[in-house]
DNA sequence: CCCTTCGGTCTCCAATGTAGACCAGGTCTC
DNA sequence: GAGACCTGGTCTACATTGGAGACCGAAGGG
C-alpha cells in the first residue's frame, strides 16, 4: 500500500479502512459514527439535514418561531410543496421539529422546533448569515474565475 | 391581503415582498441579501454550499489540509469523480478552495483552502461534528416516528 | 350550487446524480 | 518497442430526484 503518498499531502485521518467499510456492523453504542463513511448512518442523516430545504427551513423556524405549512412555503423562497412536505416529515421523523394539527376547517397545522431541532439550528443559522455576509465577495471570485478562464484560450 | 394570519403564529419576517422580489434589481452594495429569497444572489450561494458533498470536501480539507484529487475521493466516502469534480469546481470559482496543478507524470493536482474557505469550514465542521454526536438519538426517534405511524393503522 | 381555502398527494416531465467506459501522455515492465 | 500501468479528469448511459401543476376533501361564503 502506497501510504507514503498519502502523508505527503498528509491526508487520509478520518475512514481508516475499518471505519469507512465497517461502522455498520459492531458501532453501535461507541461513538465510532463518522459522516465520512459512505455506509455509516451519521453520514445517512448528514445527508438529509446538509440540504439547502431542510437547513432554509430550520432556519425560518428558528427566527420566526412556529409557523403553519402555508407560511413556511412563502418563508422558504421557491420551495415546492412536495419538497417542504418531504423535509418536514424528515425533520418530524428524526425528532427534530414538532409537527401539529389543529382539526379546524380549513385544516391548520403548525410545525415547531423541538429542543433538538433547536441545538441544530443555532449551528446552521451562523452558515446562512456567514453566505449573506460574504456573497458578494464570492460572486466577485468568481466574476474572476470566469475570466481567467474564458478570456486566455482566445 | 390577510396579513392577521400569518401575524397570529408570528410569521413572515423576511422576504417582505419587495426583498423576495427584489435584490435582484438595486442590492448591490447594500447587505439587503437574504437567503431566503429566490432570486437573492445569496441564495444561489447558499444552495450551492448548502450540499452533502461541498460541505464534506469542506470538512475533510480542514481536517486533515491540502488533499489532492484521489485523496479527496477517499476521503469522502461514496463520493463520484463527477459530483467531486463539480463541487470542487463550484468551491474554487467562489473562492474557496485554491487548485494548484503540478506538471509531472502522473498529474498532481493539490486542493487546499483559501482563507474564505477556512471560514467557511470552521462553521461547518461543528455541524458534521453534531450530526455524529446526536445521529444515535436521531434514529432512535426515526424508529419511534415509524411504529407510530405504521403500527396504528393495522 | 359553485367557488375558495388549507395542507397535502399524485402525475407527469425535466434536471440531477451515479456507474462505468474512455482518454492523454508519460513511466514501467517484459 | 508493445503493451499495461498511473493520475485526474471527461463522456455516455441510466436511475433517481426535484419541480409544475392537477386533484382532493371538508367546511364556509356568495
Amino acid at each position: 500500500m502506497t501510504t507514503e503518498e498519502a502523508a505527503q499531502t498528509g491526508a487520509g485521518r478520518h475512514q481508516e479502512q475499518d471505519r469507512a467499510q465497517g461502522c455498520g456492523p459492531g458501532c453501535g453504542q461507541e461513538q465510532e459514527l463518522d459522516v465520512f463513511a459512505q455506509l455509516c448512518p451519521s453520514r445517512e442523516m448528514f445527508a438529509e439535514l446538509a440540504d439547502k430545504w431542510s437547513m432554509l427551513i430550520l432556519m425560518s423556524l428558528s427566527a420566526c418561531g412556529p409557523q403553519r405549512f402555508s407560511e413556511l412555503q412563502r418563508a422558504v423562497g421557491g420551495v415546492s410543496r412536495k419538497m417542504l412536505t418531504q423535509s418536514l416529515r424528515h425533520l418530524e421523523r428524526s425528532g427534530l421539529v414538532l409537527r401539529t394539527v389543529f382539526p379546524e376547517t380549513p385544516p391548520r397545522v403548525v410545525y415547531d422546533l423541538l429542543p433538538l431541532g433547536r441545538e441544530l439550528a443555532e449551528l446552521v443559522a451562523p452558515l446562512g448569515r456567514w453566505t449573506e455576509r460574504r456573497a458578494l465577495q464570492m460572486l466577485a471570485a468568481r466574476e474572476e474565475f470566469d475570466a481567467a478562464h474564458a478570456g486566455p484560450a482566445q
